[in-house]
DNA sequence: TGCCGATATGTTATATAGTAGCATATCTGC
DNA sequence: GCAGATATGCTACTATATAACATATCGGCA
């Protein structure tokens, strides 16, 4: 019998993903998100704040119910909901995206500029990459002119293994 | 205060959808799943074939508690698990497409040959148009090998107002 | 500064979506 | 017509998400 044996992700609070410095990502992220908030109005509570920091805690895409796992250590008391009004919020201000496909969220990299990038998911780290992918978008912009289709929201989502993960290919034994 | 009222989705039996003659759409869908499945030597069972014809019924994305809710009239026992397997012959075989953005399912027009195609879901009307979009897709293909990501799978999903309903605009009143 | 309306969160309950695991039935090749 | 494979029945459960109303907090203004 053939086994393969994909690495275990990293476990959620290591600052492991592929081996840069994720910290970094994240202050900037709090940073930009923080920034944005005042410049139109709006507020950042400590709540949005915490699932914000929860979810740029790697580049994984996490789940509302591991977020709600992870709040109420902290709260104590948080309920469905309260988890998925942060998330409301942050998707609205373009702080974070949703991962249709695999009903989970990532912060998005572009939230003062860009929005509606191609997310890349890898089946096997389960990092999520975003990209701003101009041309695939113009190619859209052209084909949906075509179709003479009113654009409100796209979701371009693909799953498949990323370049570090085809670089260290998983271990393969013989049982 | 201004209210704007949408036209009804037709209902899910009617073959009204745009006004084109919906039965040849599902008669011909039918006619090539019965085909492709007797290649494969797959067994298209009479379970099967329902869910695939109630997929068909219109061009609206279909859900999995709607559809059960369909079959049980026939079956009287019908349970999630029976409709979700039935779901997932259809969409291994290619038969079907799962709208990941709405957990809904609607019938694949390009069974035969083509997949992945992008799936524009009108918002509303909810009906949802299959597009090859050769061009977007060679964009993907590009942007990807630039990534270096190996891909797997693609869900290209596409929210807005397609060109019947713009053309009929929402009555709109004062109230 | 303390009151008011707006915004945010707490709380309970429920709706919707999907899967696991084992029993039973049906099909297909021999 | 029997055996193994495939498909469905069935029970229970897990996971994802929202509704509705109560309470708390914020921020402007009398």
């Amino acid at each position: 019998m053939q086994l393969t044996v994909f690495p275990a992700p990293t476990s959620p609070t290591a600052n492991l993903d592929h081996g840069h410095d994720h910290g970094g990502c994240r202050t900037k992220a709090l940073q930009t998100a923080e920034q944005l908030c005042n410049n139109r109005g709006v507020r950042l509570t400590p709540m949005r704040r915490q699932v914000l920091e929860l979810i740029w805690e790697s580049h994984r895409a996490i789940k509302a119910y591991d977020l709600l796992d992870r709040i109420k250590p902290t709260t104590g008391t948080a309920k469905p909901a309260t988890v998925y009004r942060a998330l409301d919020f942050l998707l609205e201000q373009g702080l974070i995206h949703k991962v249709e496909s695999l009903n989970a969220f990532i912060g998005c990299s572009f939230s003062d500029h860009q929005h509606q990038q191609l997310l890349l998911t890898c089946i096997r780290c389960l990092e999520v990459e975003e990209r701003p992918a101009a041309g695939v978008m113009e190619a859209i912009d052209r084909e949906l002119e075509q179709a003479a289709f009113i654009i409100h929201h796209k979701a371009i989502e693909i799953h498949g293994i990323c370049i570090r993960c085809a670089k260290h290919p998983p271990i393969t034994a013989t049982i």
